[in-house]
DNA sequence: ATGATCATGTAAACTGTTACATGATTGT
DNA sequence: ACAATCATGTAACAGTTTACATGATCAT
């Protein structure tokens, strides 16, 4: 139930409608939370219907300003310092490296500088957004910002990982047991 | 969809049943794709039924030993080589990073303090791992080697990270814009 | 007027988790 | 005999994605 904190987050830094969130989301969360139009609305609807939010403003086109309610902040709160993290992680890209194996060593090798080459694309691109971003406006650009370094730091280490994986594909494959059983 | 391939993946080491391939993935892969017994022997029949995978044994106690297909380890082979990975990353402990400005400095630090040993002692148990274990047994395991060097870089770099950034929390909160517009 | 953007919602399909259910075999 | 473990399956629920649907308002 992430996505409910994540959108009570992003309202304890002041009001927004639902189409402002999901650019908000779009634009700082996407790489760590992602979250589409039609989950967003629904999970609007049930913060408020539970009280955790409030419409506090309607617009034209039927634009819904919700802010947070005291109970919302409480729960927030509550949820950052009381609640153990989740720490499942699923990594796709990770996963296929454990059946390397089965593909040869050229295929093995080019996966891995493929790995190599995104990652550090990602660092490239985490850097960009960090020098260009003022990140002194908010709370929420503030911590933010450590999170970004976060993911600069973890881009820079998986290519780093990458390249030397791909040197390593040559010893894995030689040292393979003389006669495979199956 | 990865699920089917992770379990095709195994089955292309060598035939094993559910009960087997559940402990595989606790061992290995629940750090990277956790399954759970219920989800993973839905998708062995599905893979049956699709061709990739067939039943080759019948053994005590309703067993049935899976074995992977020419068609399945073509499957697998198409996924590794041709389908681009999906990069998606939910990371619970992150998110959280971005909402630290609302309980405050002490409590921030406190969470990343925390974040810094949880990711220390990742650390350690990947350690543990790479020294207790004969990685040179299988390609399975050669290859898995990489991926628990990948977790333990990862490990390291998330604790390093996390104690730079309790360490900016004073910094961000002292640079608090004057007055907070809400 | 009309195309772009703003703005919200619903439905179906899929994936993943939790809990329940059942029974066979093995070791002591 | 009985506890532990082996072994598979189903059902209900929760979370996520994709696609469809609708219409208002704004700028040119």
């Amino acid at each position: 139930m992430s996505l409910r904190h994540a959108a009570l987050g992003l309202l304890a830094d002041g009001p927004a409608s639902g189409y402002d969130l999901l650019k908000t989301f779009d634009r700082s969360l996407a790489f760590i939370w992602p979250a589409t139009q039609s989950q967003l609305y629904g999970e609007l609807n049930r913060l408020a219907d539970d009280g955790l939010i409030e419409v506090s403003n309607e617009g034209p086109r039927g634009r819904k300003d919700y802010s947070i309610t005291e109970q919302g902040r409480a729960e927030l709160e509550r949820w950052i310092t009381d609640v153990e993290p989740d720490r499942i992680r699923r990594n796709e890209a990770l996963l296929r490296v454990f059946f390397l194996g089965t593909v040869g060593p050229a295929h093995a090798k080019a996966y891995l500088e493929r790995e190599a080459t995104v990652h550090e694309d990602l660092e490239a691109l985490l850097q960009t957004v960090e020098r260009d971003t003022d990140w002194d406006t908010s709370d929420f650009n503030r911590y933010g910002h450590l999170v970004i370094e976060s993911g600069r730091r973890y881009a820079h280490g998986q290519a780093q990982w990458a390249h030397w994986a791909a040197t390593q594909v040559d010893n894995l494959e030689t040292t393979e047991a003389p006669a495979q059983t199956r």
